[in-house]
DNA sequence: ATTAGCACTCACCTTAATAGAGTGCTAACA
DNA sequence: TGTTAGCACTCTATTAAGGTGAGTGCTAAT
């Protein structure tokens, strides 16, 4: 069956009512407020289609209707119209900060701030993932008679540079020499695989150097390994008490643990999807923690690959007009940093 | 007045019962339970005498009596038995994990999250203070033609290693030049101080050097500031909801909005005092917001001094006596790691 | 000094009564 | 035939009333 315009409209009425005051939308009241010039009893007879179609549900006998899931998600990808916010310019005022941290981590802890400030829900910006980002560079160099320095530079901008104590007979030459061989050999490809290598097969390889690199390649597998996947920052995780559809200690008991399993959030917002945003609403996410929540998720870019993500969860009945509008404005500003630094 | 030996007795029954139920405690009860050898009339005459002084309070006038602040401070100073748990062998067994941590931050992570779940509250760490901590010595050396490399070292066994993109112009000579000349000016210092120098009254000295120092010298200074202070740890925030007196919506709002204000926790946690732990009862806490709680601060150190703090923050009515136990062990292996890896 | 006895207090729980918002259905209307 | 007014009905939320029980303070006996 397919909606008509009437019901579309009403549909469209009680969702952005519902999204404004967490209250159950009845005919008489959305009748007066929204002029739609149609009596209250005709607003019932559509509402009961709605409700029997599974757009819009009851939440007991003598209440007003509320959104379904399903609801949001007809409203989302065909009603819905992007808030352009005046807040534009205050967004743009603000992030121009970004541009001034050098240090990634404290970037990706100010964006998920904003994000949250902006939107009044609770945010989640996931880091570049080092392991999947390719090798660009390696430098090795000597510091002094005891020390060394590699330095390992991916295709995401990230840069490690950890600090090795090494046997004073290793020369700089020799150092450059097994740079220029790793390099050679592992340059492009993804970090987690030169793991692997470097773990496995490679060790005859490095034979033919003196002696005492077989001191330092562990060591630089040691670095590898640490450089840790998965950074994720959150911000405003209280927010959730705002929002009545947490009123309940153990709903909001149950949001605030899942958001401290960091390895499940992450896999919440990885998880693929094509367009440029992907909106999760509800039972539509597949871990049963957050049916009771509404994810919308943006992706962040370098080299114009997807490098991370920028995330807003909340309740379903979420204001996704205007978070999607703040993440579309924050990814950019992202991407723009980025470029910018590199 | 002092407290005559029964009255002792009795507070310990209460504190320790009330610690186990977060019931008010009432005479017949107590009586029972613990064998005191007096009847429950008397134990309510004593009663009476505690709650005039203040040790113990009623929630209303038909329940049973809690402890106060007061009391909880006389229960910790002078009643309290350690308890050395059984545990003690699976917090070693667990915590030799920590060796295996390089990145420092990992290790602060992980010990956080140990000492929440070994005591069932809410763990904060606090890393070590690095704008407080003394250089120990300043490393610089060109890595390749257009970038060098600064180490610094600091007395908490702190390394920073920032890169900087540098004119070819300046030498591998010249660097070694200012790095000495950092060295002989700076050692010893706090961060803080050098900071402050460098911005200031340093500029005309480093005239003398080649004018390719001018580029580099805002670098440095940039590095520093980067140096963040106040890494904070925080772990189980969320055990709050097993505790009946947050089981209202809005005490465990306040309680988890304050574990977002790093700020203010790393003041209520490095707020000065002496001895080997620092308990903070309820109304002791200078910060409003955490008056319903406790904090039990051990410290952690390197070259025998403290550096940072280990901490467990949850109700008043908090088992003491285990939270300083793991506390205590905790920061031995703290101690311990730190040593080992420096 | 200690204890048994007893009247009293107050939070908590259950039940009942009431008010109010919103519905579905029917019948009238354009 | 689609729309609307009217009305009985349903169900939640709120308030009030009564009952229960744990625990106290006081008094008098030991």
């Amino acid at each position: 069956m397919k909606l008509n315009d009437r019901k579309m409209m009403i549909l469209q009425a009680i969702v952005t009512d519902y999204i404004e005051s967490a209250e159950p939308v009845g005919s008489r009241s959305l009748s007066k407020k929204y002029n739609l010039g149609i009596s209250p009893a005709t607003i019932r007879n559509e509402m009961a289609d709605l409700e029997e179609l599974g757009f819009i549900k009851q939440p007991h006998t003598s209440a007003g209707r509320i959104p379904s899931d399903k609801g949001y998600r007809l409203y989302v990808d065909q009603l819905m119209k992007i808030k352009k916010t005046a807040d534009k310019n205050r967004i743009r005022l603000k992030t121009e900060l970004l541009r001034q941290y050098n240090e990634l981590e404290q970037m990706l802890q100010y964006t998920s701030k904003l994000l949250s400030e902006f939107t009044n829900y609770t945010s989640i910006v996931l880091a570049p993932q080092v392991k999947k980002s390719r090798l660009k560079e390696i430098k090795l160099a000597r510091i002094d008679k005891e020390n060394m320095l590699a330095v390992f530079v991916t295709n995401t901008g990230l840069i490690q540079n950890p600090i090795f104590r090494v046997p004073p007979e290793l020369t700089g030459d020799e150092l450059e020499k097994i740079a220029n061989f790793l390099n050679e050999k592992f340059v492009g490809m993804p970090l987690e695989e030169i793991e692997n290598r470097l773990a496995g097969t490679l060790k005859e390889e490095l034979e033919i150097f003196h002696s005492a690199v077989h001191a330092v390649m562990p060591e630089l597998f040691h670095a590898l390994e640490q450089m840790s996947d998965m950074g994720l920052y959150l911000s405003g995780t209280t927010n959730i008490f705002n929002f009545p559809e947490f009123s309940d200690l153990s709903k909001a008991r149950d949001f605030l643990t899942l958001m401290e399993e960091k390895q499940v959030i992450s896999q919440l917002i990885t998880d693929p999807g094509g367009g440029q945003f992907k909106i999760s609403i509800g039972s539509e996410n597949l871990i049963q923690k957050a049916q009771d929540c509404s994810i919308v998720t943006a992706s962040y870019h370098m080299d114009n690959q997807t490098v991370g993500w920028l995330s807003v969860i909340g309740p379903t009945r979420m204001d996704y007009a205007h978070v999607i509008d703040v993440l579309d404005q924050m990814s950019q500003l992202m991407d723009q940093a980025l470029k910018d630094k590199s």
